[in-house]
DNA sequence: TCCATTGATTATTGTTACATTATTCAAGAA
DNA sequence: TTCTTGAATAATGTAACAATAATCAATGGA
């Protein structure tokens, strides 16, 4: 059977633009073999901005597929200002509870923060990493638990002594 | 002036193969134009893969820039375990100060965890958004805050109550 | 002999090109 | 009218390419 001709103009057809998944254009970028799949997740389930909601709830039952009233959170950029100054500590023992930070927390440590008055801070004694707010006064510079049963100690008084960073959040698992 | 031709074979030579920053072959990927710089950083500050440590330090001071002896961590991949069934909500009061929960907290939520007994859940209050944890007793269920200073209530006595999810994690800024 | 210079050689890299697929439009057919 | 079919155009994954980077070895001067 033959086929006959459907010829004429076709003004307006085609594939409308931005009807890709993204809704907008798309650059090939080149990615190590090893992480093409990570980086795929990260764009597929858009993990630099999921939802973040305040107080107040909107009208009705807003779902996080909407789009985000309160705005939108990328856990990466606002746990980890500084991404090669930045390392994790597993927390242990109850020694810092006055702190907000439990026995298997996951803390967050900057090294490029300035280790002054009053933070929190992680050192190295003898081979161990612990916790400690930073106290310094009267040219002494003391490691404080914030917990009472624990003793305080001068910083100097170790002789391995090393203060490996800032702890600049606690992730706490429920 | 001319110059002389300097032949002859050059065995072996040519940029040696693995000398990218990256240390393996790498393959175009498409990118939305504005996720393009996000996925550089990613890529370029190893997002997925920060230092992880224990409590025992390896000999001398190590560097986070070093291979990871205790490990890596993807922060979004410990965190979010269902993308596209997670938020965020910013806590408010001290009404959960018993499971970790400061003002101000960031915790994450997930929506596709079953709100089963004794979980700290997400509920939408006439619009307004509170934690509590869940029991389940005696066919009653109950919204019990961790902080003796404030009531219980049922989960039914409320007209416009709403379950959000199960909060997994706790976010505390130091 | 020793080594700096210089072209040869080969991998990396950012981008373009392209073939295939997807999506929509409208002329004819039924 | 409604369905079928080809036309039109964007999206998509990857090959190809030109420019750059990194290393090797022959040459020639000190």
């Amino acid at each position: 059977m033959e086929m006959a001709k459907q010829g004429g103009k076709r003004v307006g057809a085609g594939r409308p633009k931005g009807t890709n998944q993204y809704g907008e254009t798309t650059k090939p970028v080149r990615v190590p073999i090893s992480k093409v799949d990570r980086v795929l997740r990260f764009l597929r389930e858009r993990e630099d901005e999921l939802p973040l909601y305040g107080h107040s709830v909107p009208a009705g039952f807003p779902s996080p597929a909407d789009d985000y009233a309160e705005g939108a959170l990328d856990l990466n950029t606002y746990l980890v200002r500084e991404p090669t100054a930045t390392f994790f500590v597993r927390a242990r023992g109850d020694s810092m509870l006055g702190a907000g930070i439990h026995d298997g927390d996951l803390l967050v440590v900057d090294r490029s923060l300035e280790a002054s008055d009053g933070k929190v801070v992680i050192v190295s004694i003898n081979g161990e990493l612990t916790v400690k707010r930073l106290r310094q006064a009267k040219g002494e510079t003391w490691l404080i638990p914030e917990n009472p049963d624990y003793p305080s100690i001068t910083f100097q008084e170790q002789d391995d002594t090393h203060l490996w960073g800032v702890v600049t959040n606690v992730i706490h698992s429920l």
